[in-house]
DNA sequence: AGCGAGTCGGGAACCGGTTCCATGGACACG
DNA sequence: CGTGTCCATGGAACCGGTTCCCGACTCGCT
C-alpha cells in the first residue's frame, strides 16, 4: 500500500506539494508537477478517494435510487447514465426500490443517511412525503427524471404530447373505437408518466370528438401486463376496439402477442401503437413513438453536474425530439368494422 | 452536521466510549451504552462511512461489474444481489462494462484501482489476463458468478447439463434433425456459457447416435438476435430442421417470433425449447428448463460473505436445482417430417 | 537599494471516526 | 491489608489525504 508520503518522498517534496501537485490546485512549478506525476506513476499510486472525501467533503459518488433494473426504459437509463458519470469521474452506487419489497424504506431511512453521493438521481420514483423530507435532509443536490418533484430539478419528456401523437395517428388513419392500454385510474393523473399518458390519449380522443368514446384499461407496465390487458380488451367480441393506443412498447407487444393468440390479425383486425422506441419494436413491426432512454440518462447526468459545479441550470429539462415511427402494426381499420361502430 | 464528539458530549462521555458503544467493540457498561444510543437517535447521528472505513480499512461496500442491465438473466442476478447485499448491509456500485464500450478499460484501469470496495463480484465475465492480475493486485476477495476462474471462487449452474438436458427433451420426443442456436464456434468451449451449452447439446446428440446431424447456428443472446438465427435457420426450406434447441429462453422467443412470422406453426411445424425460465416463457408458451438467476445471485453474496469474514467456503458451488418445465413450444414431429428425414 | 506582488514549497492542523494504551475503581483472594 | 484481575473510561495517536498559513525567493518597478 504506497500512499501520497511515498510519491512525495521519491518526488522529493513534501506531501502537501505532492498533493497540489496530482489535484491541480495552488501553485506547483512544471518541473516539480511533472516529477510528482512520474513518480506516482512509477509506484502505480492512487489516491484514496475516502481519505480525500474526508476533508474535501465531496464523494466522487452518486447514488441513483431507480425502481427496476430490467425493464427496458430503466435498464436503458441506467446504462446512459453508468456512461454519463463514468465520463464525468464519478462512481453510481445502485439504490433498487423494488415496488413491493421491504427494501425501500431501509433505503430511505437506512443507506442514504450514509451520505456516500455528492448528489441523488432519483429514477421514475414518486417519494412519499416523508421520503422527500429525507432526501431533503441528505442536504446533497436531488435531480429526478420522470416525474416533477417540488423543488427539485428534473428532466422528461412530454409525456402527454407524445401519447397524444400516437392516439392522433390512429384516428389519422380512420380509428374511432380506440382502447388505452396502460394508465390507472387511481394514480396521480399529473405526477406519474402512466397518467401522463393517459391524458394524452384522452386529449387526443376529445379533439377529435371521440370523448364518448373513450375507453381505458389498467395494466402492469410489462409485456405480461400487456399480454394481461390484451387478453381482456379482445376477450369480448361484441365491443372489441379497432385500434389499442399502448402507453409502452413492453404493453404493446404484449398486447400484439395476445391478439396474435387468438387468431387476429394485426394490422388488419387491430392496429396497435405504442411509446418508447422499444429495441423489440422493429421485430413486431411496432409503430411507436419514439423517445431515447439513453440521452434521458446523460442529461439528467448533465443537470446533475450543473448542480454539483454550482452551475446555473433549468428547473426542468423538456426533451422532445420524440418521433413517431411508422410500421406496420397500424393500418386503415377494416371498412366493415368502421360502419359497425 | 453532528458528529460522534457531538452525541459524546450529549451523552456525556468521551469519543471512545461513544465509539465503542455503537460499534459495539470494548468494554462499557450496558446503562452508559443506552445512554449513547439515545443521544445518537435523538441528533440523528449516522456515522460517516469514509472515515470509519480509513482506520478499519472495510468500506461495506461491493463491487458488481457486470456486462448488461436490461437483459433478463443479469437484471435478475443483479436484483438478487442487491437484495443480499441490502440484507448484509452492504452499498453496490455498479460497474458496468458493455461489450463494444471503451468504459471497460478504463473501469479495469482506473476506477477499481480506487479500491472503493471490501470485495467484487463479477457475472458473466471473462476477463483478460491482464484484467485477471488488475482484479489480483487490488487484494480484496473477488467472486465470479457463472464462470470459473484461476483462483477465484465461483458459483454457476451446470450449463452442459442444464443444455443437454433441453435436447434431450426434444429427441424424446422423436426429433432428429435439431438444430442449436446461440454458441458460437469462437468462444473457448469450457470458459463461457454459450460454450458449454453447445457443448450440452453436442453431448445429447452423440450419446443418441446423431452425431452427424450436430448443427449450431451462432447467435447474440437475445430476442433480436434469436429472431435473426431463426430468419436464417428457416430461410432454406429443404434443409429445415423440425426441433430448435436455444441457448437462452430470449433466442428462444426471437426464434419463435421469426417462425411465426415465416408462416410457420409452433410447434407443429417446429419445435422450439430454451434455457432460462424467462418472465416472457409463459406467454409464449415456451418449454425451458429453469434456472433461478435471483438465487444465483443470493448465493455468489453469501461466498463473498464467506471470504470477507474469514469464513472457510467451497472453491465452486453447483446450484442444480434447475428443471425442465414442459409447455407447448415442444411435441413430436409431422411424421412426414420424420420419414423425409 | 527598497519594496510589493507573484510564485513556490514546507509544516501543521484538520476531516471524523477507531483503537491502543494508561488510569482508576471494584472486587476477590491470600 | 496488599496485590492481582477485571471492567469501565478517557486521552491521544492514527488512517491518508487536503488545505491553511507562513516563509523564502524572484522579479519588476520606483
Amino acid at each position: 500500500m504506497s500512499g501520497i508520503a511515498d510519491v512525495a518522498r521519491i518526488a522529493g517534496v513534501s506531501k502537501s506539494t505532492a498533493s497540489r501537485a496530482l489535484t491541480g490546485g495552488g501553485y506547483v512549478s512544471e518541473s516539480t508537477r511533472q516529477r510528482v506525476i512520474d513518480a506516482a506513476r512509477v509506484i502505480g499510486y492512487v489516491a484514496s478517494p475516502n481519505a480525500a472525501s474526508l476533508v474535501t467533503g465531496r464523494t466522487k459518488n452518486v447514488g441513483v435510487i431507480i425502481p427496476f433494473v430490467n425493464r427496458w426504459y430503466f435498464g436503458e437509463v441506467l446504462e446512459g447514465i453508468e456512461d454519463g458519470l463514468l465520463a464525468c469521474d464519478y462512481d453510481l452506487t445502485l439504490y433498487n426500490v423494488r415496488p413491493g419489497t421491504t427494501s425501500r424504506a431501509r433505503i430511505f431511512e437506512h443507506f442514504l443517511a450514509r451520505k456516500r453521493f455528492d448528489g441523488i438521481i432519483t429514477i421514475g420514483i414518486e417519494p412519499s412525503p416523508a421520503e422527500l423530507a429525507r432526501l431533503v435532509s441528505l442536504e446533497r443536490p436531488v435531480v429526478a427524471l420522470g416525474g416533477q418533484l417540488p423543488g427539485i430539478a428534473s428532466v422528461s419528456i412530454d409525456d402527454v404530447a407524445v401519447s397524444r401523437l400516437a392516439t392522433e395517428h390512429l384516428i389519422g388513419l380512420g380509428h374511432t373505437r380506440i382502447v388505452h392500454i396502460g394508465g390507472e385510474r387511481s394514480d396521480d393523473l399529473v405526477g406519474s408518466v402512466h397518467g401522463r399518458r393517459l391524458t394524452g390519449y384522452m386529449d387526443a380522443m376529445e379533439a377529435a370528438g371521440l370523448g364518448a368514446q373513450i375507453l381505458y384499461v389498467p395494466s402492469d407496465m410489462s409485456v405480461p401486463g400487456g399480454y394481461a390487458a390484451g387478453v381482456q380488451v379482445i376477450g369480448d367480441p361484441r365491443n372489441r376496439p379497432t385500434a389499442i393506443s399502448a402507453a409502452s412498447d413492453e404493453v404493446a407487444v404484449g398486447t400484439i402477442i395476445a391478439a396474435r393468440r387468438t387468431g387476429m390479425e394485426v394490422p388488419s383486425d387491430l392496429s396497435v401503437v405504442g411509446v418508447d422506441g422499444h429495441e423489440y419494436a422493429e421485430m413486431f413491426s411496432l409503430t411507436t413513438v419514439e423517445q431515447s432512454p439513453r440521452e434521458q440518462g446523460a442529461a439528467i447526468v448533465d443537470l446533475l453536474m450543473d448542480a454539483l459545479e454550482g452551475r446555473p441550470s433549468a428547473d426542468h429539462v423538456l426533451l422532445h425530439p420524440t418521433r413517431l415511427v411508422v410500421r406496420s402494426s397500424t393500418a386503415r381499420p377494416r371498412p366493415e368494422a368502421m360502419t359497425r361502430s
